[in-house]
DNA sequence: CGCTAATGTGAGCGCCGCTCACATCCTAGT
DNA sequence: ACTAGGATGTGAGCGGCGCTCACATTAGCG
């Protein structure tokens, strides 16, 4: 752990940062989280960020990075080598009860538009992405990985979303996940018989 | 059109914030949606807007009716009455479409946590949900449409939104539009054969 | 031990959301 | 026709924000 010692210099102002931006983020929303606040909680003048990341953008891109991470965590841990339709649709459900869980990071995970492609940002995408794609082959070894690993994120992001903005009811977090799960197979049983 | 003298009272502020809105948000993005620039654009001082707005969420809120309605134009133009899978994956192409045609537009719409539920924006989106569910029963009288409806939805949906953020590698409008199309159909034909 | 680069400070600019007292105008009721 | 009162716009102002810059402090390296 870096010395938080009260000396002039912080000792790790970066890690601060981000870990404090995580918890305004999860406190108030993607609102909460400004530069300003950051520094404050961190006991640090307002300017004092601006060492470490170069603009608010920069540091709501850092946030992301490690969503995507938490992201990965969450839907290894639902099934570590899926291989089955019902597992892959396993994974789905949690990716879907991620995003319900903490809406705060999943919409600043995808929510902005991601003008300067931070490297850190994109990396982590490309990693979600490849482990899908995985899976799916791994689940189907019949079907065209390259274009039924897309249609199935797309369902899974889609309803996550809808969840998140009440466009569908969703009276329990089970009835979520019997949604989800249905709409994976169906889609999932069309593709293999091709 | 009401009348756009010089008085003192502006003649339909209301409306023309509205439009100042649309404006900036195209031109600028969400961040430069702010209700001073809405001002400034009409003309009008700073405080003014409030007399029809009671904060910015409300004229997001606005802004987002305005989108809902212009995306139900599109879906209709695109096929005024579906009946065929094919003419619904028309219509989940023009629902992607506008996504991309109008990122910021379709951000405001769903990007934003709802929070206060603003009636005219929740009656939008469940115009919308109605509509979708209604194309369904016709398309696919032997399936489930209480349960087919949100899983189509969610998969343009989910589709628009990786398209935006970027992480579907989309050439060319021409290849979204084949991937769109193609992950319908895989879904439908499943639940058809149900 | 001293020099340099890294890191934090304080002040400040312009923009923003929002509020309030006040000015102006429209209109309905007499 | 006239006036009272509600509706609408103004101007000033508060606090917060992103961001910049000159300056202070410190750590680490020769």
């Amino acid at each position: 752990m870096p010395p938080t010692n009260a000396t002039y210099h912080h000792g790790d102002l970066r890690a601060a940062c981000l870990s404090s931006a995580l918890e305004l983020l999860e406190k108030g929303g993607a609102r909460a989280l400004s530069l300003r606040a950051v520094a404050r909680r961190a006991g640090v003048s307002p300017a004092a960020p601006y060492r470490h990341y170069a603009d608010r953008e920069a540091l709501v891109s850092a946030v992301a990075a490690v969503g995507y991470r938490e992201l990965a965590e969450r839907l290894a841990a639902a099934h570590p080598a899926p291989s089955t339709p019902e597992q892959l649709a396993s994974v789905g459900v949690a990716y879907v009860q991620f995003a319900l869980e903490q809406p705060a990071l999943f919409r600043m995970m995808f929510g902005e538009p991601c003008d300067r492609d931070n490297d850190e940002r994109v990396a982590a995408t490309a990693a979600v992405s490849l482990y899908l794609r995985e899976i799916v082959a791994r689940c189907f070894p019949h079907a065209d990985a390259e274009a039924l690993a897309p249609a199935i994120w797309a369902l899974v992001h889609g309803l996550a979303f809808l969840h998140l903005d009440g466009k569908l009811d969703a009276p329990t977090p089970a009835a979520v996940a019997d949604r989800v799960t249905a709409a994976i197979h169906g889609l999932l049983s069309a593709t293999a018989g091709d």
